[in-house]
Parts: structure tokens; C-alpha cells; sequence
DNA sequence: CTCATTACTTACATTTTTGTCAGTACTGGA
DNA sequence: TCCAGTACTGACAAAAATGTAAGTAATGAG
């Protein structure tokens, strides 16, 4: 998926190593982590509740970025050996130390954002 | 540069409309924000400065997550009517409430991260 | 044997982001 | 007139992220 060598990814890899910050955002910034974090947060979850949850993620994307999360430590994956199969994932603690980063995130963005109109 | 009706961008501000988070993320989630932001907080910069203090970000994407940074109510763009030309960028206020979030953002990065080795 | 259930994969297409490189506009000074 | 200096802009290209639609594997219940 990612060129080895590209400009693009060179770039994003120099920058992450000098800069905390930047190494924070590539690991929660993709469209739908934000999301999938803030449900885990919550407590353990089954893929297909996560899945109900976020309905408007395809299977495909949440997988990915369920798998990017569990690649950065931030959540586990627990396959239960049932048929149907049974597959819940978590925070690792890495991934509930970012609670009070993220709950920061949320209060900027509630206090700054242009509210959707609530029908 | 983005079309109005993707799945993905209605998805995009879906999701920003139900939660600050993914607001503030795509505020300052750019490649080069980060970097821009944080020298900014240092205080105001000419346009040349930042280039040459970023001597990796080609001109056109600097200017562009610029003009974003400005969209966003987050930099002030201040023109002087001089030959040659001056702009200096500075943070705006809503700029400077991020100073908090962002050294949070910092600081859990710098205790995960992967370090780049030291030449 | 067939079906339902769950958690995915795979092939492909579209959209968005990032990057390269060359050029432009302005004007005061030599 | 020509050049230096600054802050860009434009045409084009590559890479990355996201999305669509259909299919797979395993097995216990009926």
C-alpha cells in the first residue's frame, strides 16, 4: 500500500521522527480511528457491533483500520475459536493512555466545530 | 481539488459534524501542519522563514496547507504593501488555544514514538 | 445436504493528498 | 533596460486513502 521510497513517505517519516506530534496524528488520523477509539473507550467490542455501530464504514475500510490500530499497539484483537466466529477488540493500555489526549481533542473541537443541525 | 458529493467527503463531514474530534483532527492534520503550527507558536514568521525552516515541504504544498491553516481561522496571513514582498503568518487567537491540546499531543508522541537516531 | 451466521478477503475504481518543476508579478536600484 | 529579491501560481504526475461489490471459510442446526 505504501511505496517504500517515495518523497511522500520519506517526508512522512522524517517528520515523525522529529516531531511527537506528528507520529500522534498518523496513528489516530485516519477517517474512521477517531471513531472506532472513541466506541473502544467505551469497552470491549465484537467486530459486528463495532460495524453496527459506524454503519456507514464498508467492511473493508473498518478492517484496515482495525488492523493499522492493532500494528500501532493501540487495540487488541481476541479471536475466540467458536462458529460462528467470535472476534472482540480493545484498547491495550497504550491505546487507554490516549483517553485524556483524546478527550482534549474532543473539547476543542465541540467548543470550535460548526454543529450539525439536529433534525 | 475536492468534489462536493463523494461518498468520501460526505462521509468526512458527517463524521466532523457528530464529533470534535475528527474536526479537530482534520484541522491540523495535515503533512506539514504539525510543523507549521508549532513553529508559529514560536511567534510570527515570514513566508521565507517558514520555507527555510522547513526546507523539506516544496512550495506549493507549503502555500496550500497555508491557505487551509487560514481557511480554518487558524493563521492570520498579513500582507505589507513593500517591494519586494513581505507576508508575515502569525497564530490567531483560535490558533493559540491550541497551544494546550497540542503540547498534549506532543508529549504522548514523544513517550511512544520510535526516536530518530541522533547523527 | 443446505442454510444461517460471523468475520473477514479480493479485485477494482474513485477521490484526495502530496510532490516536481518551471514560470509569474512587482518595483527599486545599477 | 536588466536584474535581484520575495511570495507566490499553474500544469502535470505520483502516491495514498477511501469506497464498491461480490465472494470466502468454517461448522453446527435442521
Amino acid at each position: 500500500m505504501r511505496k517504500e521510497s517515495s518523497t511522500n513517505t520519506l517526508n512522512r517519516e522524517k517528520i515523525q521522527g522529529d516531531c511527537g506530534m506528528a507520529y500522534t496524528l498518523d496513528l489516530i488520523g485516519g477517517r474512521w480511528k477517531p471513531t472506532i477509539l472513541w466506541r473502544l473507550l467505551q469497552g470491549k467490542q465484537r467486530y459486528s457491533e463495532l460495524k453496527k455501530s459506524i454503519p456507514s464504514v464498508s467492511e473493508r475500510i473498518l478492517v484496515l483500520q482495525l488492523r493499522e490500530l492493532e500494528k500501532d499497539g493501540l487495540i487488541n484483537r481476541l479471536v475466540y475459536a467458536e462458529v460462528p466466529p467470535r472476534v472482540e477488540y480493545e484498547l491495550t493500555s497504550s491505546g487507554e493512555s490516549l483517553k485524556p489526549m483524546l478527550q482534549v481533542i474532543s473539547d476543542w473541537g465541540n467548543v470550535h466545530r460548526p454543529r450539525n443541525t439536529p433534525d
